[in-house]
RNA sequence: GCGCGCAUAGCUCAGUGGUAGAGCGUUUCAUUGACAUUGAAAAGGCCCCAAGUUCAAUCCUUGGUGCGCGCACCA
């Protein structure tokens, strides 16, 4: 009873976390290399890096949780786990960022400060960004082996960058071409079709006279160069014109020498069936003038103003421009009516907000559909040195269930996406990123891991899309291209665990790259969780102003307890809402779990020795059924069912354990006879010991504390977080 | 247009082919003897609607309603 007096009646996570983690980052059992010899098997996980744009929301601290769960059940079950962290330099979103803070503090744009000195305050920027997210994921009690932490622009992945790059070159999958792309004036960079989102809109449409044609548009602004009318070659109420007939029109700036255009893609019940075509600012256009081998036209440049085309309009940016054509073209009596109560999508960038402009533009592309001979393949259903597409990868390794989606649904919308999917723009006209590994001379290109030898040579000036490196990611932090012992073990890794927000963009082009590159998968399961909204429902956004910086939570209630909050009561693939209230209540489950292990300690009895004692067979029977629930426990974590582990496991502590257990056995506690006493004791200890392992993986700070209350280790090494399971 | 998800206690949400669960909230009582960050109990649910399958449906099937989301199209 003595020693129970030092123990205080609640556990202080301020305090003991820390001591905690500590403990942990001693023992060196975060990494794989010192875990003790007996754990062979691999399990590996490697962590979506975090933007470097800020700091970590509680999405990230769900994500973090959940893959520690992961990691820390393997590692008690006898694996050698490697989780590995890392960073993102999320070019866009980066270089966005800084620019807008200096442009705040100093009103400068990139161009004033030029590509170096914009680099060089990035940087600054993202080391800052760095260190917050990595003190946050230390905090969050990830068991992560800092020793191989990456970052999606360092060196190493750099170079990987620039082999996969000349690789995917050298096997006809990566082109430079003039195709219709998604431009960014506001971001002053093209994006891929993914980082598009569509937003509806009210606007005018109007309903225009051409020559003897009525056409309808959103866009007025873009007509200038309309010299193709183009109707459906069956449609009866234009019979009468043929494909190629010339006819001249009066139009906006005069007159103009129209064809006639027939083709299929041609919608007879929209509109009036008949119109003219943009083909440089719409894909669609581009597709028929494409088809005809008609002219492409630029009307409205990359800033959004209009070219001399536009003759007296020509300057002027387009928002401006339209009230003023149209303007005009009432004048001129060219309106026919306008209906102002169209809906329609306006395509806009999903990073900068601003409206896309498409336009033609010289860019790199990965041809997701062209055959190349995969030469070694694990590949279910690809066989070694057969041919293949990126596309066929991207499905094959999922339908054949090579690689498991959780929750299972995510495989529709997949396949989907993979049904819709166009080559993806790669090149970036952004200044923070990787560089593309291509160098120009004259006429001369040359494609490469370094820069050719001799003078004159000038490297592309564009950077490569962010997921281009991410979708590396498994196996370039492993160390490839070099064949490192790490990527041989731990490849593929056996969980990528991420939002569904990401699906396209991170998991697909990650199967995308490792099948070409490794010709294999590059994860067993992929388990997808939903978003963390804030308690009303609603998504964590700065305009709201509702973010929640996971580490206030922790001060106020420790880690355990923020844990345990975000994974129970969610389901995978499914938002969640955060609430205080919930983290609350799991404070005082760890205080439960506390005053638990405190209570057996102010009834332990010093020097017995546990293994004389005989249990009552009701006594076996109880650490039987905790025993049990252990290993259901673990089932339902290896099934991804964390809630499902988690409230059997607190259900059973609290209800079952400390208010019926420890309740029924407390005079026996009491008891004069010593046999009772060390009997009942020893059920205690010998069940305490099973909930303290099957919750470590939920709440490992407050059980590794309790364990070494109760059960006084002698060896440092001695820590629950290797306990066997 | 194509596809997906959700609908369960006052609120936020888990879950299951057979008497329905958690957190918070509400009511009553008890205890300062591990824990008031406690214990015991209670109130509160046509588990969205309709039909079907079944001995049995909140769960499976079909249809409907409401809400949310993804993709495509939008001249």
């Amino acid at each position: 009873m003595e020693e129970s007096k030092e123990i205080s009646k609640s556990y202080d996570p301020k305090i003991n976390d820390t001591e905690i983690n500590k403990l942990w980052e001693e023992s060196g059992f975060f990494n794989s290399d010192n875990l003790p010899k007996s754990h062979k098997k691999e399990y590996s996980v490697i962590l979506p890096p975090p933007n470097v744009t800020g700091t970590l929301h509680l999405g990230h601290a769900l994500m973090v949780v959940i893959q520690d769960i992961l990691i820390r059940y393997h590692r008690m079950k006898g694996f050698k786990t490697l989780w590995l962290p890392g960073t993102d330099h999320a070019a866009t979103a980066t270089q966005e960022r800084v620019e807008k803070d200096i442009y705040k503090k100093e009103n400068k744009t990139r161009y004033d400060l030029g590509r170096e000195e914009l680099l060089r305050r990035i940087d600054v920027f993202t080391k800052e960004s760095h260190d917050t997210i990595v003190n946050q994921v230390k905090k969050m009690g990830a068991s992560i082996d800092w020793s191989r932490e990456a970052f999606t622009l360092d060196e190493k992945r750099n170079f990987a960058v620039r082999t996969a790059f000349k690789k995917m070159y050298d096997a006809g999958l990566i082109y430079r071409g003039n195709r219709i792309v998604n431009w960014d004036p506001k971001l002053g960079t093209t994006i891929s079709d993914d980082e598009v989102e569509r937003v509806e809109e009210k606007t005018s449409f109007y309903y225009l006279k051409y020559g003897p044609f009525t056409i309808a548009t959103a866009r007025p602004e873009t007509k200038f160069g309309d010299k193709y009318v183009v109707m459906h070659p069956k449609d009866k109420r234009y019979a009468k014109y043929k494909n190629g007939e010339k006819l001249e029109v009066e139009w906006i700036n005069g007159k103009i020498n129209a064809t006639i255009i027939k083709d299929e893609a041609i919608d007879m019940s929209f509109g009036t069936g008949v119109m003219t075509i943009t083909p440089w600012h719409d894909k669609i256009d581009f597709e028929i003038a494409q088809r005809h081998n008609l002219d492409f036209e630029q009307i409205i440049d990359l800033k959004g103003k209009l070219l001399p085309i536009a003759g007296e309009f020509s300057g002027i940016h387009i928002k401006k421009a339209r009230p003023l054509i149209v303007e005009k073209l009432k004048a001129k009596g060219l309106v026919e009516k306008i209906d102002e109560n169209y809906i329609h999508s306006v395509a806009t960038s999903e990073r900068g907000g601003g409206v896309i402009e498409p336009q033609i533009l010289k860019q790199w592309f990965v041809d997701v559909n062209k055959k190349f001979k995969l030469e070694r393949s694990k590949i279910k259903g690809i066989k070694s040195g057969s041919k293949t597409t990126l596309k066929e990868i991207m499905e094959k390794t999922v339908k054949g269930g090579q690689i498991k989606i959780v929750p299972d649904r995510f495989k529709k919308i997949y396949f989907h996406w993979i049904e819709n999917l166009r080559d993806w723009c790669i090149s970036r006209q952004l200044w923070y990123g990787h560089r593309i590994p291509v160098w120009y001379k004259g006429e001369e290109v040359y494609v490469g891991t370094e820069s050719p030898k001799g003078d004159g040579w000038i490297q592309d000036e564009d950077t490569l899309d962010t997921w281009f490196s991410s979708g590396l990611w498994t196996f370039s932090t492993l160390g490839w291209p070099e064949k490192t012992k790490d990527l041989e073990f731990f490849h593929p890794t056996n969980v990528l665990e991420t939002g569904y927000d990401i699906i396209f963009f991170w998991v697909a082009r990650m199967i995308l790259m490792s099948g070409f590159l490794l010709g294999d998968i590059p994860f067993k399961n992929v388990y997808l969780h939903g978003i963390v909204r804030d308690k009303e429902g609603r998504k964590f956004s700065k305009s709201l102003g509702n973010g929640i910086d996971p580490l206030d939570i922790i001060e106020k209630y420790g880690t355990d307890a923020l844990r345990m909050s975000l994974i129970t009561g969610i389901s995978p693939g499914n938002d969640s809402n955060f609430s205080e209230d919930k983290t609350r209540g799991y404070r005082n489950f760890a205080t439960k779990l506390w005053n638990i292990g405190r209570f057996i300690k102010m009834n332990d009895v010093a020097d017995y020795d546990p293994k004389k004692i005989k249990l009552s067979a009701s006594d076996k029977k109880k650490i039987k059924f905790a025993v049990d629930l252990k290993n259901k426990a673990g089932k339902n974590i290896g099934n991804f069912k964390f809630n499902e582990a988690a409230y059997d496991l607190y259900h059973y502590a609290w209800h079952e354990f400390a208010d019926k257990i420890i309740e029924e056995v407390k005079p026996r506690l009491k008891s004069e006879n010593l046999k009772d006493k060390l009997s009942a004791l020893k059920m205690l200890k010998d069940i305490l010991f099973e909930v303290l392992k099957s919750l470590h993986p939920f709440m490992p700070f407050v059980t590794e504390a309790v364990y070494k209350e109760v059960y006084n280790p002698k060896d440092s090494k001695d820590l629950l977080i290797i306990a066997k399971w």
